[in-house]
DNA sequence: GCATTTTGTAACCGGGCCGAATAAAATCAG
DNA sequence: CTGATTTTATTCGGCCCGGTTACAAAATGC
């Protein structure tokens, strides 16, 4: 019924491989991709014609086993880049990714206004990208975007953050408009972006269903990412779980949601610090409880414990293989393990499973995850983001 | 990575679309599938041989438009059938689907003896769905069983209501071995093939991410199928979510959690019915209850809300486009909507994105969607169920 | 009867992958 | 040093699947 989705052919899976992986000689690659080696040798011509990676010469001769050794494939050191960004309050975030998975160049950023309209907004995200990938050298695969609020195909809708309220703003296709023809648009919700990079490269790895809970300063988000192949995870309202029926009012309708209890503002509450909306303040009360004064780590112990209810609570009812704590609280993680996992230790799903709460990895998890997207996008038809100028055909010499 | 799911081919295709919407011409599955004329007519002379579907005349002269009429293909009365099996507390309940959805002879059931070992009972399952299979005459394509529990990949694991509590259960490879070759078989959890059947075929026609709450005599399940055309949804341990963190102690370790309020046990306890654990007094108090009778009607209500509460957290939490509740409590929905809904109508979510509260509308949700996901296995390879090297044990005539 | 419209069919093409045979480049054994 | 062995890469033919094109078939409308 809905089959248009192309999937990556020989080519693009070689080099969706050599992203996730790193350098391979060919025979890792037959092997790893179950592919025949004819397959292998072409896929590899293409890519080289195709400037995309370079092949290495192959070990010193000594160094390996018996028969005839095997060149490295290693990405193009000019090869394409993909531009990431991660829309926040008041600023978007932008990193250029290079086939690989490593960041290019500095993190920039971008103002972003809540009165702007959300054409204007995202003009200029696309041209300050435009203007990253052309410092970045490689040829422009794409452009993919974490956001928050309610994400779905590509749709954004009532994200407050960016003042996109009234109605839903097709960001996707407005952003595809913007971009020069083979540079692909993506746009998705951070915590599926965060969950996809955790699992792909991160505390996830290897794991089947991941549940990724983020803490920020303002609310808690999530996401599940479903055994199997799945391109983008479902994102959730995961700060809107009701942890106390009859707790105090939030403006979300219900009551007692855990992150009235549990995000960044609960924790400067507890330690008594006036919120003034400044994200510092929070690192610096996690970093005082690190060093060990008794009020900040008692603030952090309390809020852990409501975070360890409300996740305990998650994993009963969505039963993931791995939960993974990020966002700027993680902290709270290391901090206080015991009381954030005291309740998952009563429950009985959470001991049938061996369910993990894991501390996420990367640093930029939303960033590489949108990298990620744009990357798998491209590997659907590698051939596109490069001019069709250039020939496919291996053996034009005849 | 991990892509040796074979995607169905323009045979598969077509079997699926005649399936799914029943008979069609040529011309409608070339439009449908979006395939050339050729590959469609293609397919059908293969489909043909394979005797999986029949060219009915076209409708008479007159009828249709101008141009060459077109014959309807309709599923082959002797047909390929599946066996989709549901297996429950103490009995399995089974029942042959034939090609286009439609139930082909009357309900079987099973005992399944809690303390036998799990082979005995998949072969006692796998012996009455051959049995099955063979009386209703078309070739087997495949069996499929939904089942409660833990279920991932088709390894069962702490199903308390078979008695598989201590070591995970490699049910479909254990089913697989018992079945003769070019036989599917499938396990999956009992929510999640509700929850694709309701997608496909019932109350949640067309709708992208899907929840299914499934109340129970004993407990509170449920599935997430999210946007996309995933095959199997993520199975929820629902009714664990916490409704009240100081209710009362759940055996799975928390306190408070949702079925100790709104279950079949939960609904005979308001009502002032002692629980013999008899299924019947359960519809007999709904059965009251939809009469008028004060009494069961106000437990009916003071149970919906309860569930309307959980109903609502989830939402908020999962945020799906439609929420469908099945299973024998399903009346609720209908003699207590106003219970039901008030508190989703509070949730910003349920109202920025519309979510619709609706009531099942298949009788027999999990066994059509086993039906369906055995289906599904036989279209991406329709000639492996009938002889792989020629003609099947069907035509030995000639 | 003849043009028009729609559908089915046959022949050919090309992409993508497989498999077998062959060639290349190392190690190992004498 | 030479030849056997091992591992890898490449070449070539072939199959499968689907697309394209041209043509035939079967209705309507003039």
């Amino acid at each position: 019924m809905d089959r248009p989705v192309r999937r990556p052919t020989a080519v693009g899976r070689l080099l969706e491989l050599l992203h996730l992986r790193g350098p391979l000689t060919r025979a890792e690659a037959t092997t790893s991709l179950g592919l025949a080696r004819s397959v292998v040798g072409d896929a590899v011509a293409d890519l080289e014609e195709l400037r995309l990676i370079v092949v290495r010469q192959a070990a010193p001769t000594g160094t390996a086993g018996r028969g005839r050794p095997s060149p490295l494939l290693v990405p193009a050191p000019d090869g394409p880049v993909v531009v990431a960004a991660h829309v926040g309050v008041g600023t978007a975030r932008l990193r250029v990714v290079r086939l690989g998975g490593e960041f290019v160049g500095e993190l920039a950023s971008l103002p972003v206004d809540r009165a702007a309209p959300a054409e204007r907004t995202l003009t200029a995200l696309a041209a300050r990208a435009a203007e990253l990938a052309r410092e970045a050298g490689g040829p422009w695969a794409g452009l993919a975007v974490g956001t928050g609020g309610m994400v779905r195909h590509g749709v954004v809708r009532s994200a407050l953050h960016l003042g996109w309220t009234t109605e839903p703003v097709p960001a996707e296709e407005l952003l595809a408009r913007q971009l020069p023809p083979g540079v692909s648009a993506s746009v998705a919700h951070e915590c599926s972006l965060a969950a996809l990079a955790e699992r792909r490269r991160g505390a996830g790895r290897g794991a089947g269903s991941v549940l990724v809970l983020t803490c920020e300063h303002t609310g808690i988000g999530g996401a599940l990412l479903p055994d199997g192949p799945t391109a983008v995870g479902h994102a959730l309202e995961a700060g809107h779980l009701v942890v106390d029926d009859r707790g105090p009012q939030c403006p979300c309708g219900q009551r007692g949601c855990l992150e009235l209890f549990a995000d960044g503002r609960a924790l400067l509450r507890e330690a008594g610090v006036t919120d003034t909306g400044d994200a510092a303040l929070v690192q610096a009360v996690l970093g005082r409880a690190a060093r060990g004064e008794p009020g900040p780590l008692a603030a952090a112990r309390r809020v852990a414990e409501r975070l360890g209810i409300g996740a305990a609570s998650l994993v009963n009812v969505l039963d993931p293989d791995v939960v993974v704590l990020t966002g700027p609280l993680k902290a709270l993680a290391v901090l206080a393990r015991e009381q954030l996992e005291s309740r998952l230790a009563d429950s009985l799903v959470a001991r049938v499973n061996d369910t993990r709460l894991t501390v996420g990895e990367l640093s930029e998890p939303v960033l590489l995850g949108a990298a990620d997207l744009a990357f798998d996008v491209f590997f659907r038809a590698p051939s596109n983001a490069l001019g069709d100028t250039t020939r496919r055909t291996r053996t034009d010499a005849d």
